[in-house]
Formats: C-alpha cells, sequence, structure tokens
DNA sequence: TAATTGTGTTCGGTATACAGAACATCGCAC
DNA sequence: GTGCGATGTTCTGTATACCGAACACAATTA
C-alpha cells in the first residue's frame, strides 16, 4: 500500500532542492517528523502542519490529500495565491505596486 | 482569543440545521470531539478529520482554517491573476520569490 | 589519515487527538 | 406534574502526533 501524502511531500521537497532539515525548518516542523511523513503511512499530521508544509512547498492541502497524481497549474497558483493573501496589507500593496509597474513593460 | 475554527464550525452546522450527533454521522467523527472543536481552542484536528468534517459541511479546508475570510476573495483573487499572468515567466519567478521571502515575517 | 559537514534514519518520551461512555438539560406528550 | 427523546456537556482512557537527541554514513576538506 502506497503513500501518496509522503510521495508528494518528498518529489516535491527534492524538486525544490531541500534537505529534511532545510524543509522543517521553513514549515515549522522537526526533520524526524517529515521523515516519518514521507516514509511511514500510518501518520495522520494536523491540519495545521499541514498547512505549513504545503505553503512551504508552493502546494495545497487539497492537493496534498486528494488523488491527483501531479500538481496541475491551478494547484500552483491556487498555493502561491493563498501565500499571497497571508501577507499584511502593506506587503501586498507592494506586490500590486511591482506588478503593476512591470505590467507597463 | 477568539476560535475562529470552532465558530465556523458551528455557524455552518446549524444553518445545515445539524445536531452534533447527526453531523458527527455523516463526518465520521465522535459528538464529544465535535464539541471540542466548537467550543475549545486548543484542539488541532488532523487534515484527515477536518477534511470530512468540511465536506459534510460543504466547505473548504482553505476557508475552515484561514484566520480572516472576506467573501470578495474571489473576486480580489481573479483580479490579481489576470495581471500576474500577463508578466513573463522569470518576472512571475522573481514575484513568488519576494513573496516567498516576505512570507518568512 | 582524521576531522568535518551535510544528509537521512531511528528511538524514547510527552502531549494531545479522538472515541465511548455517562451525565445534564431542555422541550413535548401524556 | 412525570416520562422521554433529542440535544448538548463532561469525563476518562488509549492510541498516536510530534519533538529532540542520538546515530549512520556519505562526501569533502585538512
Amino acid at each position: 500500500m502506497a503513500n501518496f501524502l509522503g510521495d508528494k511531500i518528498k518529489k516535491q521537497r527534492e524538486i525544490k532542492g531541500y534537505s529534511l532539515d532545510k524543509l522543517a525548518e521553513i514549515s515549522e516542523t522537526s526533520k524526524s517528523y517529515l521523515w516519518e511523513l514521507e516514509n511511514r503511512d500510518t501518520t495522520k499530521p494536523s491540519a495545521e502542519k499541514l498547512t505549513k508544509i504545503a505553503d512551504a512547498l508552493s502546494l495545497t492541502i487539497d492537493y496534498l490529500l486528494g488523488d491527483s497524481e501531479s500538481p496541475d497549474e491551478g494547484v500552483m497558483k491556487e498555493a502561491f495565491f493563498r501565500k499571497f493573501n497571508k501577507l499584511d496589507k502593506t506587503d501586498q500593496d507592494k506586490i500590486e505596486d511591482i506588478i503593476e509597474m512591470w505590467s507597463k513593460k
């Protein structure tokens, strides 16, 4: 029996070039637990942890928990927007300004 | 210090006209735990449980976990993406990097 | 060679998620 | 009034989520 969640995390972690330690730091977990998530299929992470891991990997919880094989464009953008949304308003405004500026070629 | 998650669950449960027992049955949890979720703010449900509860209530995990949810988020999202998508790839990547950086608090 | 550094793996302990009762409280019917 | 069914609340126990520290074992560097 396969561990889809673990596979997805591991694959994306490697794509991003993170070590377990690095991802643990970013997602505020421990590397031992991340290893468990990737290699054991008995773990049921909390929504809180999963959210942070998903964010760190630019993925969505829905993708991680769902049975789709690979993240599509929509998933990535959704994840990306979630991060944007979590910034405080002033930072968001700055981003929008930058986008606005760069849009003018 | 409010319990947003609990409030959202309780509110939607009542809108749907479910008792704790009923929701517990549908979402395959226990009513005692549902009560805890609604009334204590110390609980950190597993992603698995939350998914089932969200499904039973016709909500998304993202909505349940979000701190502040504005109803016009869909509109915002669309507007943001329209502009973002028009940038060329390298600029998009730069924006992503900035957001990633600023996300680190 | 030995020492160091970066990676993944294992292990032991503690806190807590979650279930299954029992208990409380309010209708409403008789 | 007394039962009684539906709801919400509290209690207690067990499994496990999650962590820190130790370990293995490369590949580098001295």
